[in-house]
DNA sequence: TAGTTCATGTAATGAGTTACATGATTAT
DNA sequence: ATAATCATGTAACTCATTACATGAACTA
């Protein structure tokens, strides 16, 4: 079976929620999934001109001054049972691949400075993305519950567990960061001692 | 910059220890590595007969009876340059890309009873990968302390906190998985006790 | 007799990223 | 001045996986 590309349900479920541009989709993406999922203008265009021809969604154009058309599209039945039907999928589970750990693996052949280095720039990664998932708790809070929308309203609490996935993922990779600082500054100790 | 495929080093990493076969290198992946990293044949087979080319390994034929010839590969020294040249810089972070938490987001369109599948689903498959770690760690701690060359006696620190990060990722997503249950199940009987 | 281990590969596919391309408006 | 925002896309590339191909020996 050929891997399948999800991009499309995550173009397919934010269209669901409202109409809007290839623009706009990305925005809303990176202000709500980013954590755990993000888009590339270079991906969603063509995707969106693909299901348009493949009647997922249909598409208005909207002339604008000095500025290119704004292209809306909108979801349709077909597209609403496509993505319905994704939705009762069990999803794939992705393997990891991450480059620090192969280093840190090998680490016996760096010096324990340099891996020190490797994992202070993880950590810092972790609590940028730590403060971006705050960004996006005081967005769903605050904006999202003035707008008292009963269908926004019930969508919350599945948009807070996901950010949760993201606050405990990304705390655990902090915490090891600390962890393995602490274990590497032990093991240049012991270097240094042993030197003497 | 296009990005450079990571493989590489993976590889030379694992011949820098000891000269192997393809066979042999995706065997210790897997057993080592595979909780982060993965290597499949189809990769490693035609990586190697291009880093032969590029002179980053040698390769011996072994004649075997009733089966292929074995091709043990070396690495040289410009190969252990290269090496080291990878391991002084800052690895890429990927973004992740969750299914997952893509049809947890879309949770509000789903029943409570189907995501608690999923999320079971995932539950069970960190446990998996839990037990497995738990493996690798027996065979670190007792295989490997036996074989008392200081060189591989050296090394154990580096892959304990490789598999420590594992220990630390994959229990914070099964707390996740909990948690997360525990919030549908609430939202289940909120419905229900709405719709009475 | 069915599955695993040993041992090697090729071919095809597609998913995802990066680079490139254009261009006006508005805010710092 | 420079960066960000708005707004659309194409082209190229490469990474990684899956499917395919072969085949003997050993184990449950």
């Amino acid at each position: 079976m050929p891997r399948k590309s999800k991009s499309r349900y995550a173009l397919l479920g934010m269209l669901n929620m409202t109409s809007m541009s290839g623009y706009e989709i990305k925005n809303l993406c990176d202000k709500s999934i980013s954590h755990f999922w993000s888009e590339n203008y270079s991906n969603i265009y063509p995707l969106l001109k693909k299901m348009e021809a493949e009647g997922a969604v249909t598409m208005e154009k909207f002339q604008q001054e000095s500025r290119p058309d704004k292209k809306v599209y909108t979801i349709t039945d077909s597209g609403r049972q496509e993505f319905k039907d994704w939705l009762h999928q069990i999803p794939e589970i992705r393997k990891l691949r991450e480059e620090l750990l192969l280093q840190v693996f090998y680490g016996n052949m760096l010096s324990p400075k340099k891996l020190m280095e490797k994992i202070e720039h993880r950590k810092t990664h972790c609590e940028d993305v730590l403060h971006n998932l705050d960004d996006i708790n005081t967005y769903l809070t605050e904006e999202l519950s003035n707008e008292s929308q009963p269908e926004i309203q019930s969508e919350i609490p599945y948009w807070k567990l996901s950010l949760d996935f993201g606050l405990r993922f990304y705390t655990a990779e902090l915490e090891w960061c600390d962890a393995a600082m602490q274990e590497l500054k032990r093991l240049a100790q012991e270097d240094n001692s042993s030197n003497e």
